[in-house]
DNA sequence: TAAGATTGAGTCATCAATCTTT
DNA sequence: AAAGATTGATGACTCAATCTTA
C-alpha cells in the first residue's frame, strides 16, 4: 500500500476529520478488506464524481419540472439560449456541446419541434446541413430553468467555503482537460 | 455578481492558471454574456462533475469490455463481490448500493442469472425476500474488472499531485454528504 | 397495512447502416 | 470518398401498478 494512499483518508479512522464517512468511504474500506494489494486510490476521486453526478441528476430533475422540462430538453434549449443570438445552432455543434451521439440529437431535436420549443430549418448554405433554432417559449424556459438551476444548486455548495469552491473547481478542471483534450 | 463569483475564475484572462479554459468555462463565460445577473458559481463546479462523469463513463466502457463486462453489470457484481463471503446481498440492499430503481435491479438480476453470473435464490428466513448470489464466474470477473479499472484510472489521476488527489476527494466528500444525508 | 420484489408500459439512449449533398 | 444528418433495431432505465408474505 503506497503512501500517498494512506495519506487520502487513514481508513483506521472511524471519522475521519471531514465527519462520518459517506458511501465511498465504505465501499473503497469494503474492496481494501477483500483486496489489499490493489492501489484504490483512484476510487476516492472518481467513484465519487460518479455518484455525485447521480445525485445532481436526481435533484435537478426536481427544478426542470418546474418548468415543465426533462433533463435531455434542457441540455439542448440551453446550448441554443447561452449561443447568443439567432440562437440557431446546427446537429453536430449541439452534439459537440452535449456529448451525446448524432442520432440522439435528431430525435431531441424532432421531439423539441413536436413541442414548440425549437423550429428545424434546412441550411441555406449547405444542402446537407440543418439549423436548430429556438423558439420564444424555448428560449424563455431555458432561462426560466437556468436561473432556478443556479439558485437551487447554491444550497448543496453552501457546504464549502468561497475559497473551498474555487479549489474544487480548478482541481476538476485540470482533471477534465485530460479527457477533452 | 458577489465577490468570490470572481475569485471562482476571472473570466477576463483568456487562459486561467490551470491552462487553456475547459468546455465549462466556455459555457460559464457564454452564460454571464447573456445573463449577466445571475450568480452563476454552482456551475463551476456542478457542471464540470456531470460531465467528467460522462467522461468516465466512456473511458470505463472499454475497460469493462475486456473482462466481458457493461458498467451496470460491474455496479452488481462489485457490490456483491467486496462484501465479502458468502458474495449474498438482497435486491432491496443491491438498489441502496447502486442508486437504481427497484425495477432496474430486477431486471439486472435477472439478466445476470442468465449469463451465469449470479444466481436468484428465495430468502430462507422472509418468504417475501430474495437472495442474490455471485457465482465464480461472476467472482473473478468483479475482481479483474476493479483491479483493471483500478489501474487505468491512474492515469487521468496523474494530473494532480498526492496532495491536491486528497484535497479533492475530501471535499467532494463534503459535497456528497448533502446529498447521500 | 406495509415491506420486498416483480411486471409492464413508456421513454430515451447507443450503434451501425443509409441517404443526400459536397 | 467524406461530411452532415437521419433511420431503425436494440437495450436499459424509470414509474406506477401488482403480487406475495409479514
Amino acid at each position: 500500500m503506497s503512501r500517498h494512499q494512506d495519506r487520502i483518508r487513514a481508513m483506521d479512522e472511524p471519522d475521519g476529520p471531514d465527519g462520518p464517512g459517506d458511501e465511498v468511504d465504505r465501499l473503497v474500506a469494503a474492496w481494501r478488506r477483500e483486496l489489499p494489494r490493489a492501489d484504490l486510490s483512484p476510487l476516492e476521486v472518481f467513484s465519487r464524481v460518479t455518484r455525485l453526478a447521480r445525485h445532481l441528476d436526481r435533484a435537478r430533475r426536481g427544478t426542470f419540472a418546474v418548468h415543465g422540462l426533462e433533463g435531455w430538453m434542457f441540455d439542448v434549449l440551453a446550448a441554443l439560449r447561452r449561443g447568443g443570438p439567432p440562437y440557431e445552432l446546427s446537429p453536430g455543434e449541439l452534439v459537440a456541446r452535449t456529448l451525446v451521439t448524432s442520432g440522439t440529437m435528431t430525435n431531441r431535436v424532432t421531439r423539441l419541434a413536436g413541442l414548440g420549443l425549437v423550429e428545424r430549418h434546412p441550411d441555406p448554405e449547405d444542402g446537407r446541413g440543418a439549423r436548430v433554432r429556438l423558439t420564444g417559449e424555448g428560449a424563455r424556459r431555458a432561462e426560466a430553468a437556468l436561473v432556478d438551476l443556479a439558485a437551487t444548486e447554491q444550497v448543496p455548495l453552501e457546504a464549502l467555503e468561497p475559497e473551498e469552491r474555487a479549489v474544487l473547481a480548478s482541481l476538476l478542471r485540470r482533471l477534465s482537460a485530460g479527457f477533452e483534450a
